[in-house]
DNA sequence: GTCTATAATTCGATAGAC
DNA sequence: GTCTATCGAATTATAGAC
């Protein structure tokens, strides 16, 4: 009898097969990984894989779905901690520093997916495109929430300013490396904070960009 | 008798699979462009390619380096046109919005570069990295003067700062579509805008971030 | 479920005619 | 300089034994 815990062992082999595709796909990015390469990693033959999915491109979409759910996931529970609708700007920070840990972590999903959706052949990226728009709309609603309530800018374009600050998370995993002096949580943190307070120091008491060497 | 400016048929038939070779990389990446596909871009066959590069490695990284060599000369200019010295947060505030034009702008070369840098082969990655961290010390050299001045922050590790302005810009290429509402300089001048003051409005009169609807 | 063997393509690259 | 022809390796995927 299977519990819901328990992965029956036919799951645990489906599991390892995407643990090791998401491993390969942060690092090297979908051309870089081969089924075979996919497969030695587990200590299998390539062939194998296709008895759990149909296709290479198959597994990488399933990859990179993990990945936009479990930042999804990740950017939900954050916000929900809060009455989002009574403190827009707190509800936007708190997803920044989520999404940001989420890409910066240990977990390869959300790195394989960030990496890997700009590179995908024409033919898969339309599919994959409608899980990654449903996130972009929860990022469209904290914007513009934010932007209504006045607490951030309105003299910029809410696309633009999206794309921006997902933008300078997305692109840590190109240089951030867990060996580094700074731990992920750190360089979360300061990401959050320069993408809200920008780079120029602010004048108010208070803030939470201080003056200077703090 | 060739003359500076009018190539040699040689040279411009070199140039020409060049620009094809970063049409074709801006858009579809390092894997996604084959050597078949750039022959034909310009009515060629694949083979005759090897009569101006040796291998595709080495007219990939001759595109990067071309890129990185436009973005860079962009930004030189930009702040060569004051005292970088006297103006640090000027002289930020200049290559910031000639990196972003760079990225953004119709030409393909620095797209090129920051589509495919980090997805290169580990053989070419290292060579190619040479030439980018040569514009990465300009950069820092650009942020440690501001933060030695006092005029941005100096509460953030330089190199995150560093990386995360970059990543902002550079992560333009995975959403900027030239067909939209916004032209490629106004985007330009609102990453700028965005990374230099922030999200959340300022309050003193006189800042250029303005307080709202604008 | 996992293996061996192999088909079918594609790709980078070379050889040699013209 | 550009072409045709082709090699060798890698890759996705299938067939069928166990």
């Amino acid at each position: 009898m299977t519990s819901a815990v328990l992965l029956k062992k036919s799951e645990q082999t489906r599991q390892r097969i995407l643990d090791a595709a998401a491993t390969l796909l942060a690092a090297r990015g979908y051309a870089g990984t081969s089924i075979k390469a996919i497969a030695e990693e587990i200590g299998m033959q390539d062939a194998s894989l296709y008895y759990y999915f149909p296709s290479k491109e198959a597994l990488v979409l399933e990859v990179l779905h993990i990945g936009t759910s479990e930042a999804e996931d990740a950017v939900a529970t954050a916000v929900a901690a809060i009455d989002a609708n009574a403190e827009p700007l707190e509800a936007l920070r708190l997803a920044i520093v989520a999404h940001a840990k989420s890409v910066l972590g240990m977990g390869d999903y959300p790195r394989a997916n960030v990496r890997n959706f700009g590179q995908l052949p024409a033919e898969i990226r339309s599919e994959h495109q409608a899980e990654q728009a449903r996130y972009g709309r929860t990022w469209k609603a904290l914007i513009e929430r934010a932007m209504s309530a006045g607490v951030i800018r309105t003299d910029l374009d809410p696309g633009v300013v999206r794309m921006l600050i997902l933008g300078a998370m997305n692109w840590g995993p190109e240089w951030f490396k867990t060996e580094g002096a700074l731990s992920s949580d750190r360089v979360g943190e300061q990401m959050a904070s320069l993408v809200m307070e920008g780079l120029v120091p602010r004048q108010e008491r208070g803030h939470p960009a201080k003056a200077k060497n703090d």
